[in-house]
DNA sequence: GCCGTTTTCGGCCCGACTGTTTTCAGTCG
């Protein structure tokens, strides 16, 4: 046995040999292959060693039989002779330079063969120096461009991907800049902002106008671009201050449907869509579809897909996993609105619980009121367990005691409105709950999850799991990866078994639309319902104001292309309190 | 290298922008 490959090592391995095809001038279609395989691994659902050993792996797209050889050799042997083959001649130093926004890898290579380039700091001290102005298919404007791009790669640090919540008001602050110039017929944030993707790697405007070389030049005056990296008559790329950068596309608004259309992708779905339209005699672009020389434009989507005869995809479901097909086929579902969710059970309260996490900010009152105001039919007061280190079994079942019974005052003061006793427990290192089973029997049910030991192997960790799931007294699993994005990676579990067991023992599994959560993951989200299990979204608020992330968590249960049936709070409290123990 | 409801061979999305060129290659989304 060789060491771990992850299949985030795998997908650099592959785009590795991808440059390095690329720099040596191999068929363009052999780089595409091994780009497309890279991408393929990273959106993979499972460890492609998992596959591998459950001889899986011709269910990933893209991993077609000479691929699958080499993994084969790699996860046998720990490396893989024909990619060093490939390699072999090449500068090491070159892959490391491909982090530089503008430089491909026929530039990496050059640079690094010729200077004798091994990193990015090299780089920069290169172009400092002068020397890469003057070599072949290099001019003084590419050095200088080369030299505030390799700063910006060392500036930037890890983070390459934010926040949908860090995102939308930066794309709000460009939008209403842009909206401001009289010729702005419309502008809209697009790409993974629109698609409503965990995280987004830039943001993506697209405006209506008639006059696109004025809104480029008004899009270069915004007061947030630290640099402009690319105008044209009707594209403008700039980078943000915040490191975060920003693409506009500029179109008539007679024509707008199509623009909208390629600018939201995603890529694959739009090869995709490219791909057939080929074989039907047309050509898809972003100015519209062109059957022979005759270009056809659209004032929306709508009509663009219409033309395609396809029903109307919506943007979360735009990522070429069998989207296209279903829309030809007149099969998409109908996946639940924001408008199907009836209430929210977990949230956080400032009830003195002594717990072992964070207390929420607000009152047991002021959160019943807010689940009002957004018009839910109940609510579930979920606080943390009590501390198990700090406290006796004793002392836990006198909290708990204590704090129902100032549940039940409120629920005998709120007749029309429903309240759920929860308590969100805590699944031990050990696969024990927080909660002693007396102080279980006690609430309306409990929804447990693992705030401790993400790094317990994947047996592990599904052992865990599954005594949760197997307790009569736990309805919901809340935040089932662990993962906080751009922090902390899921946990590793087998996640055939756990959906087999939520649906045996009617488990709910939650989707957490706290922002830097959205967990299940969309892709689980789809992978979970396709088996029969019932999830619920959950806020899981610790303020007031964390309750309108629930907009988040429906996202990702559109993007799983979940039907309000496999959502349990889209019930009506009369269906959904059989769910838990109360009559 | 991958892939298949017109294909196991012969295809593989489409276009914008920039710099170094003298008509185009490289990069990007």
């Amino acid at each position: 046995m060789g060491k771990f490959f992850s299949n985030k090592d795998i997908a650099k391995l592959f785009r590795e040999i991808s440059a390095s095809y690329a720099a040596k001038g191999e068929d363009r279609f052999k780089i595409i292959a091994y780009d497309n395989a890279a991408t393929s691994v990273e959106h993979a659902t499972s460890e492609l060693k998992d596959l591998w050993e459950d001889g899986k792996l011709d269910t990933v797209p893209g991993l077609g039989k000479s691929i699958r050889g080499h993994l084969d050799e790699l996860f046998k042997t720990g490396k893989v002779k024909h990619f060093e083959d490939v390699k072999k001649d090449l500068p090491q130093g070159m892959f490391d330079l491909l982090e530089v926004g503008g430089l491909g890898p026929k530039s990496a290579y050059k640079l690094a063969k010729e200077l004798k380039i091994k990193n990015v700091d090299e780089l920069e001290n290169a172009a400092k120096s002068g020397k890469i102005g003057n070599l072949p298919g290099f001019g003084k404007k590419s050095e200088a461009e080369i030299l505030t791009a390799a700063s910006e790669v060392k500036g930037r640090g890890n983070i390459s991907r934010y926040l949908l919540t860090d995102a939308f008001p930066v794309a709000e602050r460009i939008l209403s800049h842009l909206r401001n110039h009289k010729d702005c017929e419309r502008a809209e944030p697009l790409g993974s902002l629109r698609r409503m993707v965990a995280t987004v790697g830039d943001i993506d405007i697209a405006v209506a106008s008639k006059n696109p070389k004025a809104i480029v030049d008004h899009f270069k005056k915004f007061r947030e671009i630290s640099r402009v990296l690319e105008a044209g008559p009707r594209k403008a790329s700039a980078l943000l201050q915040n490191g975060i950068r920003l693409d506009l596309m500029v179109q008539p608004a007679n024509a707008f449907g199509a623009l909208l259309q390629h600018f939201t992708g995603s890529k694959n779905h739009n090869i995709h869509l490219r791909e057939d339209a080929i074989k039907n005699g047309m050509s898809v672009s972003d100015y519209g579809i062109k059957v022979g020389k005759k270009l056809h434009e659209f004032a929306t989507e709508e009509a663009f897909y219409k033309f395609l005869k396809m029903d109307y995809i919506i943007p979360e479901m735009r990522e070429d996993t069998g989207e296209i097909e279903a829309a030809l086929g007149h099969k998409l579902p109908e996946v639940l609105d924001i408008r199907d969710i009836k209430g929210d059970i977990h949230l956080h309260s400032s009830y003195p619980i002594e717990p072992s996490h964070d207390l929420g900010k607000d009152s047991f009152e002021q959160i019943i009121k807010r689940a009002k105001e957004l018009a839910y039919e109940y609510v579930g007061l979920s606080d943390h367990s009590p501390g198990v280190s700090t406290h006796t079994k004793a002392q836990i079942i006198d909290l708990i005691k204590k704090r129902s019974h100032k549940i039940e005052q409120l629920k005998s003061s709120n007749i029309e409105f429903r309240i759920l006793n929860l308590l969100e427990i805590d699944i031990l290192t050990d696969g024990t709950l927080s909660v002693p089973e007396e102080g279980l029997k006690i609430l309306d049910g409990a929804i447990a999850g693992i705030h401790s030991s993400h790094h317990h192997d994947k047996k592990t960790i599904t052992k865990r799991m599954m005594t949760a799931i197997n307790s009569p007294y736990v309805q919901v699993i809340s935040h089932p990866t662990g993962r906080l994005l751009n922090q902390r990676e899921s946990y590793e579990a087998d996640w055939t078994k756990i959906f087999e067991a939520c649906k045996k023992t009617q488990t709910i599994l939650e989707i957490n639309a706290y922002p830097n959560r959205l967990d299940l993951p969309d892709t689980l989200v789809r992978e979970a319902i396709n088996v029969g299990v019932k999830l619920i979204i959950n806020t899981d608020s610790h303020k007031l104001e964390h309750m309108d992330n629930m907009k988040y968590g429906v996202s990702v249960a559109r993007r799983g292309w979940a039907k309000p049936k496999d959502i349990i709070n889209t019930l009506p409290w009369a269906n959904f309190r059989k769910y838990f123990n109360v009559t």
